[in-house]
RNA sequence: GGCCCCUUCGUCUAUCGGUUAGGACGCCAGGUUUUCAUCCUGGAAACAGGAGUUCGAUUCUCCUAGGGGCUGCCA
């Protein structure tokens, strides 16, 4: 098993297994990610769809992106862009999808409508589903009076179908009329009695579920579209799908979706299944859902969402500048992890290390900080004329003018204290322009008259060299300590106020030799100027 | 309620019967640093509970508890 969680082997004699093993070795791994555009894709989603990718690539497989648009009534305008391009901007795009077709298409639902009837009518042919004129009225009058009578889960199922309106208690002159006379029908698998379904999950192992506590699902739906149940099973197989890896809210379905397999006589070509941890919230119960990040301050999705109806925004991470390697590397691990100590992963690590035996079984709660971690590791390891040059186009557009070397100066001197890129001007403003005020609590605390005539004496020996750069500046510095017998404590923070307006921050030689003569020299003459000289 | 899935430090996790239960984030302490950040060192912190199988259970089985998902002519 190249891909199973160890099996006894007595259970590899069973026909299927024989026939994955076979289809492991023979047929290319062909996966999909299957959103449906009813608004972004959130970050579960988009792990998911990592997690598919990661796999294809691993196997030398394609990755198909697939929209599962039958519910019309739920079309968000927007939302298939954004998939698109919140999976192109985290560099997992797929190798066939809408945008980039393929030799699977259309891979629209939509667009495949005319597909699906054959398959719902070829399973009511062979007695495997049937005609149901039930309207939703009616389904919800059932529900409603069962749940009064104590049964909250009415189902449409082998008990219940004898007294329902179907082609299974109607006259079959009755039900022809009716589809002739263009009556709403739906169309309902047919599920027997008191049957063990069980399929081997690459994840989770043997699952098993009796039929008695499954319904008759509705297929084929009354607007024409199949439900997702049909659809997703004849586009995969359509579409040559070998492995089925979705989230864990899909577990519940999962056998029925073997009934439909074995019903359309697919059996023998049955996709492998691996069902996905979900992403759970950081505080309280339940999986992360869209406001969970308004909520607790983190995006939940990858891009900006703005919502077409109301405007109303949702946050992304990239326009809070993390990095889409980061933020990949972040969500590989929420449910995966490798089993060696390494965390920092490239893509091309990640493909290397993933197998879905090590996915977890169990949710995995997002934490926002160890998200902020990993973007700060991925910062560092930018080259640094990227960082600088994105600084300076940051700057530019702030109004500030700066050299190619003075960003890089910045760059290096303010990467240490940075998680964002742009945390490197927000920190580094002090270099830019001269401060407007001058930290309050500094004031009060370090700068006396002592402090202040440190600064004239300073000034005028920092005046006297030509050359204005960190080492010299340093030794002069520590110089003049020696002359005054003072210590770093007493004269260095009225040297930072006076410079930077802050009581912290980088290196005092560095930045002075950042600022270069003049600027320092201007700021120390208007530091003395507009501090009051106290105590 | 029913069905299914899950359960190791606060969080993400390693352990595939025998370990002082390891790592990371976060937290705390110390060191480096004029300060902040970085960096280094150290620390606190977990196998949900109960039975069983076994020479031996965090690891296998069952039960209980807790958590999660599903329970639509949504996906």
């Amino acid at each position: 098993m190249a891909w199973g969680r160890s099996v006894p082997p007595l259970l590899l004699s069973l026909p299927f297994l024989k026939r994955s093993a076979h289809n492991m070795s023979a047929q290319a791994v062909r996966v999909r990610f299957a959103p449906s555009p009813t608004g972004p894709l959130h970050m579960g989603g988009v792990r998911t769809a990592l997690y598919n990718y990661l796999f294809a690539r691993k196997h030398q497989g394609s990755f198909v992106l697939r929209i599962e648009d039958t519910d019309q009534t739920r079309y968000v305008p927007g939302a298939e862009e954004y998939i698109q391009e919140a999976l192109s901007w985290c560099g997992i795009a797929p190798d066939e999808g809408p945008q980039k077709g393929g030799d699977y298409g259309p891979y629209r639902q939509s667009e495949r409508k005319h597909l699906y009837r054959q398959y719902a009518d070829q399973l009511v042919e062979a007695g495997y589903a049937y005609y149901a004129f039930d309207t939703s009225e009616e389904l919800e009058e059932m529900r409603s009076m069962a749940k009064k009578a104590g049964t909250p889960n009415w189902q449409y199922n082998h008990v219940t179908r004898g007294r329902m309106k179907n082609s299974l208690t109607l006259a079959a002159s009755d039900t022809e009329k009716r589809i002739n006379d263009g009556d709403p029908y739906v169309i309902r698998i047919k599920l027997p009695r008191n049957e063990e379904v069980k399929f081997y999950d690459i994840v989770r192992g043997w699952v098993r579920v009796n039929t008695n506590n499954m319904d008759d699902k509705v297929l084929f739906k009354g607007d024409g579209m199949p439900t997702y149940h049909l659809a997703n099973i004849v586009d995969d197989h359509l579409m040559g799908i070998t492995h089925v890896i979705r989230g864990e809210e899909w577990l519940p379905s999962a056998p029925l979706h073997i009934m439909l397999y074995r019903y359309l006589g697919w059996e023998e070509s049955r996709p492998s299944m691996a069902h996905l941890p979900l992403l759970l919230k950081p505080d309280g119960n339940g999986k992360l859902s869209k406001r969970d990040g308004d909520r607790l301050g983190f995006p939940v999705f990858p891009l900006e969402w703005k919502t077409p109806a109301n405007d109303e925004v949702f946050s992304g991470y990239r326009e809070q500048g993390y990095l889409p390697e980061a933020f990949l590397n972040m969500l590989a691990f929420l449910g995966w992890n490798p089993g060696t100590e390494q965390e920092i992963f490239s893509k091309q690590e990640l493909i290397d290390a993933f197998s879905l035996e090590k996915v977890n079984k169990a949710g995995a709660r997002y934490d926002h900080d160890k998200t902020r971690w990993f973007n700060q590791q991925y910062l560092r390891q930018q080259p640094l004329p990227v960082l600088a040059d994105q600084l300076r186009q940051e700057a530019q557009s702030q109004g500030y003018d700066l050299t190619e070397q003075k960003a890089q100066q910045m760059t290096e001197l303010l990467l240490d204290r940075a998680v964002f890129p742009s945390d490197l001007l927000k920190e580094g403003q002090f270099l830019l322009e001269p401060p407007e005020t001058y930290d309050e609590k500094t004031t009060r605390k370090k700068w006396n008259s002592q402090a202040r005539q440190h600064i004239e004496n300073l000034r005028e020996r920092f005046a006297q060299l030509d050359a204005f750069e960190a080492s010299l500046l340093e030794e002069r510095f520590k110089t003049y300590l020696q002359e005054q017998e003072t210590g770093f404590g007493k004269v260095g923070p009225g040297l930072r106020l006076a410079l930077t307006g802050k009581g912290m921050g980088p290196s005092l030689f560095a930045i002075m030799a950042i600022l270069g003569k003049p600027e320092t020299l201007a700021r120390l003459d208007k530091a003395l100027e507009k501090l009051p000289a106290h105590g």
